[in-house]
DNA sequence: AGCGGCTTTGCATACGCATGCAACGACGCT
DNA sequence: AGCGTCGTTGCATGCGTATGCAAAGCCGCT
């Protein structure tokens, strides 16, 4: 059967059905000239070939090669996997290949992740956070249509699409007061993360225009680690808080876990806990998280034709999405 | 600065450098003859212009295009996507570029996957279980180095790498049994799959060798809803057992809060509960799973090397790997 | 001075495919 | 019958780079 030490081209296909080179790319292209005779013949002698138009070759004459840039940090929590996964999945699904691009630990991208910028990715796609700003700038640079996830960015040839933040911490705060909670904490994750920036001012200013006052604030770093950390601190004290807002879910864990375990509260009659994003774990009865849904397969899905017109017309102007969070009730917070 | 059009090609840095393309190409080329002079002429040029190597033109001519296909099913659970984090990152610290190739969810590779590989690349890695014997064999007869992980093959040009279950199994067995216990359960994944296989039979063996029988048996799916609901069947009825042993971690999660949320059991007082697979959250305090630990990093570090070697010469014999796993002893089980 | 050997360079070509252009044939129309 | 039209086809070329080959230059040696 196969075994054969070079890949059948387009020229062996020509030759075996008798016909020109012409003839066989046309019958791989969408919207050519062939007649019903030749297409049938270039096929079956394709099959018998297990000729597959070489995607490197086309791509140095189209000048299109299918490929996304896909740069992404860490998947080291809950949220990273499943954004990543659905949006690679919906990626494939519109026939485009996702080429993975890594942000280096150091929040740059070294000359390692660059390299795949020179496959000419027909367009990058940035998940938030994973690169600083300058990074981003320097993507911008190369002329290359990118999109941004989770920074709201404004410049032009970038689109972004970033979940409504301060509407979710407001959600957050007027549910926390309306259900009678008097000494409200908050959790912040990685302070130079943009999503951190949004959500903590919007909490702040939120709880301050019902006439709140902040108990107290803890900064961890989007990890549960730091989650279980920050909420030992934040609950040992005398006032302890009754409620705790964490900047994402896997902090949320964390301080359940240090709520729970470490300290004996009973959650959420002696403490709620509110998180942000709902990531499946979520939902999972040992932490029955009450959180602010953040909508990823909506956002992914408009991500996806903003891709698509982006790359229909590289000069449309640039747009800039702000998806509206949900907050969904659990077991974890009173509300 | 930036916003050209076109990027700049090899032949615009030679004309400004005042060389020929060849002498481009040559600086760009390790281990290339080219003098110090010409070099540096050719490298300023190529900074002014931003050049840099069209990747795709190259692989062209090199028949190489350092591209690896990465065939991964759904990140679900808690293991994949440390598997695929760890994978990613040592493939771009070789200088090599991940292309995703996604299993489809009907366990087969469909034509939007198989697009991926007309791209030339240059290996392609397999992660187990996430694509059926069957597209082993149709990715064997493209010709294309093949790596397994997580399932023991023996053919030609196919390398594969799998913890070694059967220790792990027969550990755990042997544990449990030293610890005293007598109703023992085992709650296995899915039966296709290869390691439940191997995690399942090997560990009815080791029980029998030390004459102790079975006390139930569950089948799940390797997710943590189905430990959940099998777990639930499993310790509602009389002769509850004292150990169950989970075919993964995930499904070890769900049995975890099934027994405790759910049945409201102590565990590991009442019931002993192993997992299999030691994902980082298997060591927060909520769970503190005891568990065998798959030894990713060490698996992924081998599976490179193996991909270096295979890729420097084809027709090497194959290698199977079978890396030892570990019982990590936490506070889920009394061992 | 002459020669061999080495380094450096440019020329030409190939990689596999897409596509503009012209040629060709079939067909319908007047 | 003659002409125009349209659908189909092959030819030739280009995409951006790597590389074999030969020419050129340089050096040291006899």
């Amino acid at each position: 059967m196969a075994g054969e030490r070079r890949r059948a081209t387009a020229v062996d296909v020509a030759r075996l059905a008798g016909v020109s080179q012409s003839a066989v790319s046309r019958c791989f292209t969408e919207g050519a000239s062939v007649s019903a005779e030749t297409r049938s013949r270039v096929l079956e002698a394709a099959r018998r070939l297990s000729y597959r138009p070489n995607a490197i070759a086309r791509s140095l004459t189209t000048r299109r090669t299918n490929l996304i840039g896909v740069v992404m940090g860490d998947l080291d929590g809950p949220f990273q996997p499943y954004l990543f996964e659905t949006l690679t999945r919906g990626l494939a699904s519109r026939g485009r290949q996702p080429l993975l691009v890594r942000g280096d630990p150091a929040d740059a991208l070294d000359g390692t992740a660059m390299a795949a910028l020179d496959y000419q990715v027909d367009a990058v796609v940035v998940t938030a956070g994973s690169v600083s700003p300058a990074a981003v700038r320097g993507l911008m640079a190369l002329g290359v249509p990118l999109l941004l996830y989770g920074r709201a960015v404004e410049a032009d040839g970038v689109d972004s699409i970033c979940c409504d933040n301060p509407l979710g911490a407001r959600l957050v705060a007027q549910a926390l007061v309306a259900a009678g909670h008097r000494r409200i904490a908050y959790l912040g994750g990685r302070p130079t993360a943009f999503s951190e920036q949004e959500r903590g001012s919007a909490f702040r200013a939120a709880l301050a225009e019902l006439g709140m006052p902040l108990a107290a604030v803890g900064e961890g770093d989007y990890s549960y680690d730091s989650g279980h950390r920050e909420a030992l601190r934040l609950l040992a004290g005398p006032d302890r808080p009754d409620a705790l807002f964490c900047g994402n879910d896997a902090m949320a864990f964390g301080a359940l876990d240090a709520a729970r375990t470490a300290l004996g509260l009973r959650v959420p009659d002696e403490l709620s806990i509110v998180g942000f994003d709902d990531v499946p774990m979520a939902g999972w009865p040992s932490f029955s998280l009450t959180t602010i849904r953040n909508p990823v397969d909506e956002i992914v899905a408009t991500l996806l034709d903003m891709l698509e017109r982006r790359l229909a017309d590289p000069d449309a102007p640039p747009v800039l999405h702000r998806p509206p969070p949900l907050l969904v009730r659990r077991g974890s917070a009173c509300l």
